[in-house]
DNA sequence: ATCACTAAGTTTATCGGTTGCGCTTTTTTA
DNA sequence: TAAAAAAGCGCAACCGATAAACTTAGTGAT
């Protein structure tokens, strides 16, 4: 399975060995002050090479691969126990992550900082996030019975997202993101169970 | 009240010519291909001198002053008639504004087209609209009689404004709208009408 | 073992957006 | 009218990002 070749595990290390570089200069010396010159010198690459191994550009830096976080939402959709509503499942993934993250390897909580301190981070961290919105949506709209393209799953993966990156840097997160995923249970529940699933008067 | 003097008539004439510059040559040539030194030179200007009527860069200066917007948002919600909801407030003025925007000027649809098809402008023009969400989270926390930071308004806020860019590129833009907002109404009538406020359990 | 193939990496050069600096010119105001 | 304020200028540089042509080093089949 992970059987590769001295070629694929050179790559790997230098790639690594750029994201490491990266992440300590940029801890050092802050984010603007670090060039991505800089990063290649100490990772002892050219310039050109770095953005082969990073083509997003000097943010993707900082950020390992996701893979894993968008099977766990489709996941939690698919898999919740009878009785449970969509966003109540959302809402407790959300909350595991977040427990999760808190144990996780010393050093985190300074990757975190940077993360929140930084803003060109922040929306490129909040940009990977919403990039799992269609996955979700097809996941809701499977599980209700709609339409892949339904503009209520649409909206409803697209707020559950959001939710995150709306409550950052407040203290009562946890009692925020209950009070926003309480309005958006209210509102799907209205929409899936009973009378008109999108007649609305205005 | 508009008693402008010499200078200040110059200055708004030199950043009104910038701007027309920039829309022209890029309707012309197409976002890409135009530098802001094309610009400066269309507009007889120098670049720093762009730089300075635009700090924010090149995608600013395709778009005006908004000032009204923001006003409308709040007054929609706080002068809405007796009985209707705030989320069915703020979808009547989107609706407004979208049958307002198929009429205006000539040249306008060019001007929609150039920001749809253009990734950063598109981008620059989302976070221009969404940075009207703390004004009309206030307003809506008024109107409910909640603090100005509870995480509900911030979020119907918020949802409200993202709505549009959601629905963008639809083509039953209109009814999906209805839908999003149906989801809004709902969610947004169970936390400010009957039993518990925030009070959720999952 | 060799040889052709492929992919990683390098060098160099360039492009476009953006900013800082020192300077001139115009307008305001004291 | 003198001085302060502000608009603008030209220049040079910085920075992120990309392209082209070339070298180096694993890979795999014969």
């Amino acid at each position: 399975m992970t059987e590769m070749g001295r070629r694929e595990r050179k790559k790997a290390a230098t790639r690594q060995a750029l994201a490491d570089a990266a992440l300590r200069l940029f801890l050092e010396r802050g984010y603007d002050a670090v060039g991505v010159r800089d990063v290649a010198e100490a990772a002892d690459v050219s310039v050109t090479t770095l953005f082969k191994h990073f083509p997003d550009g000097k943010e993707a830096l900082v950020f390992d691969e996701d893979t894993d976080r968008e099977a766990a939402l489709v996941a939690a959709v698919r898999d919740r126990p009878v009785g449970q509503t969509v966003p109540q499942a959302l809402r407790g993934l959300l909350h595991e992550e977040r427990s999760r993250q808190v144990r996780a390897d010393p050093g985190f909580p300074d990757f975190l900082h940077l993360i929140d301190t930084t803003p060109p981070l922040r929306e490129y961290g909040r940009r990977m996030w919403l990039r799992h919105e269609n996955a979700l949506a097809a996941a809701i709209g499977t599980d209700a019975g709609l339409p892949a393209d339904d503009p209520g799953c649409q909206a409803l993966a697209h707020f559950a997202l959001d939710a995150v990156a709306l409550v950052h840097g407040r203290p009562d997160a946890e009692t925020a993101l209950d009070r926003i995923f309480a309005l958006l249970d209210n509102g799907w529940s209205g929409m899936t169970s009973p009378g008109g699933a999108g007649g609305w008067e205005r």
